[in-house]
DNA sequence: GGGCAATAGTTTATGTGTCAACTATTGTTT
DNA sequence: AAACAATAGTTGACACATAAACTATTGCCC
């Protein structure tokens, strides 16, 4: 993408637009090459990754489900049991507080889960999968499990690995630069 | 959401969540390894990009925009004088057709892009970028690239082209099995 | 043991993404 | 020229994400 800093910066028409270029160049149709090796690793991870939920989407979409929703039927089902506080799932996600209540009533709805107050601490909302959603799960294991095969068949087993790595590497720098203090305090 | 830990947590001492595992299975808790490295990946791959665009989204928040509706400035920074017409733009995104539309609609509210029909097929909307659009553009140049260099920071050089390879064979992969008519092929 | 802050979770409001159905215009066919 | 399909875009309905404000419960601590 085209980074030049004065404000009626930019866009030359006639920009030769037909390189050899990598395939974030290509998706984008940027006139311009990347400013940075950087640039072009970001907005590569976003399209990649936007192209890997839209697949497993597919997947679980069939059955009714969004990923979100199967991802939380997963945590349950690994967490089995004793069932998991609603926070406890939010943060083994991505996702924020409010969300998940929500995300929880409608996979409630379709009894796919069930929810009771914990008596210990009557303020947590304990969640546990139930067996129609575990028969669920079971249904899309396979076709799921396939979905990543094909979502990575591309790579190599050393290659992914390194990409692996990579990832954590990026997330692990990132996180590390995260404000400590919470700014969640009213005081 | 951030895995920052809990500032001195110790709520209760039976509770050891901490095992040496590999960053993506820290952070999503399972309690069951991974079948595969692919899943890994996978995972891998979609925390890290959800990570990516929290972070950059926090660049342009400030400033009132999204980051879609910042992706759409630049790419109109990007297209020039003519302007572009509505789904020529959604094409360039990872955008579905509605969505932009209603996209566009916000930021010609905030006066930041202008629309006009044209005139030789009246069918297309042809969308620009305004002034303020470009001034906007150019104050959040200088902290997106700050960004940019702080997310992937933590890889070398080198590091980077191989990641920005292995995405790319990703999406390549994927993008052939995908639909043959690929809206974004230029020559 | 009464006050008060932290914790767990929900509700509300707003913005947005997505699917399906719709309007308007153009191109094509006959 | 009338009919019809394709193209460009919008609208409506619904799921979801996020921030802010709220309720209920618990722990603290004096």
């Amino acid at each position: 993408m085209n980074r030049t800093l004065p404000p009626s910066d930019s866009s030359e028409p006639g920009r030769a637009r037909k390189r050899a270029a990598s395939s974030v160049q290509e998706a984008i149709q940027q006139s311009r090459p990347f400013r940075s090796t950087g640039q072009e690793a970001l907005i590569g991870l976003l399209l990649t990754a936007d192209l890997v939920r839209r697949q497993l989407s597919a997947v679980v979409e069939p059955r009714g489900l969004t990923l979100q929703q199967y991802n939380v039927l997963r945590i349950l089902r690994g967490a089995n049991a004793h069932g998991l506080p609603t926070l406890e799932i939010a943060h083994r996600m991505i996702e924020q507080t409010p969300g998940i209540t929500r995300l929880l009533d409608r996979l409630e709805e379709k009894k796919l889960v069930s929810r009771e107050r914990c008596r210990v601490d009557r303020r947590q909302v304990l969640c546990h999968i139930s067996t129609a959603g575990l028969e669920l799960l079971a249904a899309l294991d396979e076709p799921m499990n396939h979905a990543d095969e094909r979502l990575l068949s591309a790579l190599s087993p050393a290659e992914l690995t390194r990409l692996v790595r990579l990832l954590d590497h990026v997330r692990a720098r990132t996180q590390a630069n995260l404000d400590p203090s919470s700014p969640t305090r009213p005081t």
